[in-house]
DNA sequence: CGTTTTCATGACAGTTGTGTGACAAAACCC
DNA sequence: GGGTTTTGTCACACAACTGTCATGAAAACG
């Protein structure tokens, strides 16, 4: 299933456009300013984003270039100004591309369609976190302890890199639950369980672990 | 340098549009015709096609589906009418962008640039890659094992590539469904299941991969 | 020092992910 | 047109992974 976002401002704008989106098949939903469009993205990303460009408070343009700073999402810019230079500064922000209202729906689809079938970049390569002796990368999906290759599965990967994002800081059970799993809710020796098995495989000596470290009644953190 | 083909039967145009993006620092060249144009894509890669809808005997349309068909070069169309079944069909037969004519020059040239940040970057012959004992030539479109040309099919070599495209790092099914086949959507086994025919014919030890590996849970990935 | 809270860990059963052989449809090639 | 190759689907088996639970150790607390 397709997710798309769209931010725009006018309440019977977005609504249209969401309806129209969802009756071709993609699931939508909306924020009508800029911030909540971010917000929304970073917490729940969609598969494509549609910025209008005259946005109250943050505008379209700093939007994208907000938006580009971590996320790869094809951004397609939707605005009522036909104009070159609209055009141009929406592209230098990093949208993909700019439709003028009104739009008609089938042309967005196909231009949504498109776009994701030229896929993600895939052309930043993420360099490996280095932790003392411990080497992660998330590009090849490898983790490495003294230069030599260890085994660790798709949850402890992505256990290790929510810690990694946030080297040197607590994340609570609460939030690696959230962040890792998902989950909103559950229980919290969960988080325990995997973090020892972890342990078992990145720690030179698990019983008395130097990077995942416990901060008890904390949480976890990992640490140089 | 970039190189831009512009495929366009108008010879006043055509000129125009190629001085305008010498001026913005392009390398660019022309066809009159669909034919004529294929032809030169064929012998001699552009990083960027401009394409005309309205062409003598072959139309644009069937120009971009038979470009498409053995080349992932940006296209996009410059057209005089401001049709959505015209960009619609134009989009659906592989095309990555609309343009109306007049366009504005920098307006192009953003937009070219845009899809080249986005698009793959499949420029310049590419020299043979070697992993280990396997060699790869995308060029000549042979594989090679110990010396040995190993016979491959198409579907197999694209897969080779574009894993050797990424090299040591992991691709997800999802996204090798995207690049290798342009399947936005699809059974995500048909990619297990060539992978496994792949390392019948790559691999010394097929049960025991040592460049085309998976990464349970994230994807494949090539390695030397 | 005893109690309570918090954490580590081993075992286990259910689930998920992957490899593979068989097969039919489609494409390709005389 | 008939035979061959290639491609995609399916089903099954097996291995790996996940989450729950129980138990006991360690730390905090009073």
């Amino acid at each position: 299933m397709t997710a798309v976002l769209v931010i725009e401002d006018d309440d019977r704008i977005r609504l249209a456009l969401l309806l129209a989106l969802e009756e071709e098949g993609y699931t939508a939903y909306g924020a009508a300013t800029a911030e909540e469009g971010l917000r929304r993205q970073r917490e729940n990303r969609a598969d494509n984003v549609l910025v209008d460009l005259m946005l109250p408070g943050l505008d379209g343009f700093e939007c994208i270039r907000q938006m580009r700073r971590d996320d790869d999402v094809p951004i397609v810019v939707v605005s009522a100004r036909d104009d070159t230079h609209d055009i141009v500064a929406a592209l230098e922000a990093g949208a993909d591309d700019y439709l003028v209202k009104p739009v008609a729906i089938k042309e967005l689809s196909a231009r949504l369609r498109a776009l994701r079938r030229r896929g993600r970049t895939l052309v930043a390569p993420v360099p490996a976190q280095v932790f003392g002796d411990l080497e992660i990368s998330p590009d090849a999906g490898e983790v490495r302890r003294a230069g030599q290759r260890v085994a660790v599965t798709r949850t402890e990967f992505r256990l290790l890199c929510e810690l990694a994002e946030h080297a040197g800081r607590v994340l609570s059970r609460q939030q690696l639950l959230q962040r890792v799993w998902g989950y909103d809710t559950g229980d919290e020796r969960l988080v325990d369980v995997h973090v020892g098995r972890l342990r078992q495989k990145i720690e030179a000596d698990p019983a008395n672990p130097r990077h995942l470290v416990t901060l008890r009644g904390l949480g976890y953190k990992l640490q140089r």
